[in-house]
DNA sequence: CTTGTAGCAGAACAATCGTTCTGGTACTGG
DNA sequence: CCAGTACCAGAACGATTGTTCTGCTACAAG
């Protein structure tokens, strides 16, 4: 019976998330997978075909372990406008946590580096902007209740306002490593989302 | 007497800066520069010194020629929310009108893909920032008259938060080439801005 | 038209890239 | 303890990168 490996797919996609995640595509080169996410060369090779494979499961890896709880109680019952601020604190205070400082949004690094030129991340890069644009409109709809403001023509703007802020505040996160410049912001924004729904 | 050259350093910055702009500067590669832009591998050592030093150059060139046009009426006497809507409006409507659409903001894209490993331009970009910010927050302030609203501690979070969105509003632009979905967000949240500022 | 200067195109270069290959090794099942 | 399997580390490979070098060529001055 063979050894067996020392990291499991996942672990190793854990890894070289956080390589990519913080030096982008380009900058990244096998190498550094290698020396910087411990990784073996051929486990790459075996386990995912080449580095552009590595990387798009690296994106949905992102998607599922760090998207999806900070965005679930979003989309969840019971979700408000609370429900949003809660969803910005909690990716700030991850960031300072777990020493994230300066790595953004797996996401829209991607948006800006290379989903021009790559139609696979384009096509996820849009899946998670129709999401996110989704659960904002939902959590909107349910905080302005059932009056003028809570149609869906209404909050839909507005949702997209919140993404687009959204990819912003993870982009200037990539220089910002005060946190709080960042809740100032978010805090702004939402008070005056708070302003037009009542 | 020596055969001219075929282009000035200006214009070859302005044929440069268009791939740098679109493609990033990791996917950029000499080679794109001379068959893209047209430009001659020695011209641009001998006028430049190497890739990143052409890259900075575009840079500046970039504020100089294409943030500095849209951005000064902000900036100018009789400012107000209205100079901030046409600066969006300018923006994106010079995208559709010049086929740049998908390139989104240089500056932008260098805040996401290499401000974080590179000193000189993350320079570039604090600076960028700063004017960005000082202007919209002037710009509220000169809105807001002199009433509670227009002290500067109350100016200064809504003018980042102006920043934090034109950061993901262009960066969205990447993926997005529909103008009027640009326009309607910029639509909802200046409207906001109106509102609390009233 | 001649001359001389510097710009130009393409070859050549070393370094680095992503990828593949090879031998030794660590580990599980019997 | 033994044997066999597949994993691992590093060398090696071709392709591509940024950069430099080499003639040739186009053009302005005389």
């Amino acid at each position: 019976m063979p050894r067996p490996s020392s990291f499991t797919v996942d672990e190793m996609r854990d890894r070289a998330l956080r390589v990519f995640w913080r030096r982008g595509y380009g900058a990244t080169s096998m190498g550094d997978l290698v020396s910087m996410a411990g990784l073996n060369r051929q486990a790459i090779y075996a386990s995912f075909g080449g580095k552009r494979d590595l990387y798009l499961s690296c994106f949905e890896r992102y998607q599922d372990t760090i998207v999806t709880p900070a965005f679930a109680p979003v989309e969840g019952p019971g979700r408000g406008l609370d429900a949003i601020r809660a969803y910005f604190a909690y990716q700030i205070d991850a960031a300072d946590r777990l020493d994230l400082r300066g790595y953004g949004c797996f996401v829209a690094n991607a948006t800006a580096e290379i989903a021009p030129h790559d139609a696979a991340v384009r096509a996820h890069v849009a899946q998670h902007r129709a999401r996110l644009t989704g659960g904002f409109a939902g959590a909107l709809r349910q905080a302005a209740g059932s009056g003028p403001a809570g149609e869906a023509a209404s909050v839909a703007p507005l949702a997209e306002t919140l993404f687009v802020f959204a990819t912003g505040l993870w982009t200037v996160a990539r220089v910002e490593s005060d946190g709080d410049r960042l809740r100032s912001s978010v805090g702004a924004l939402l008070d005056m989302v708070e302003g037009r729904l009542s």
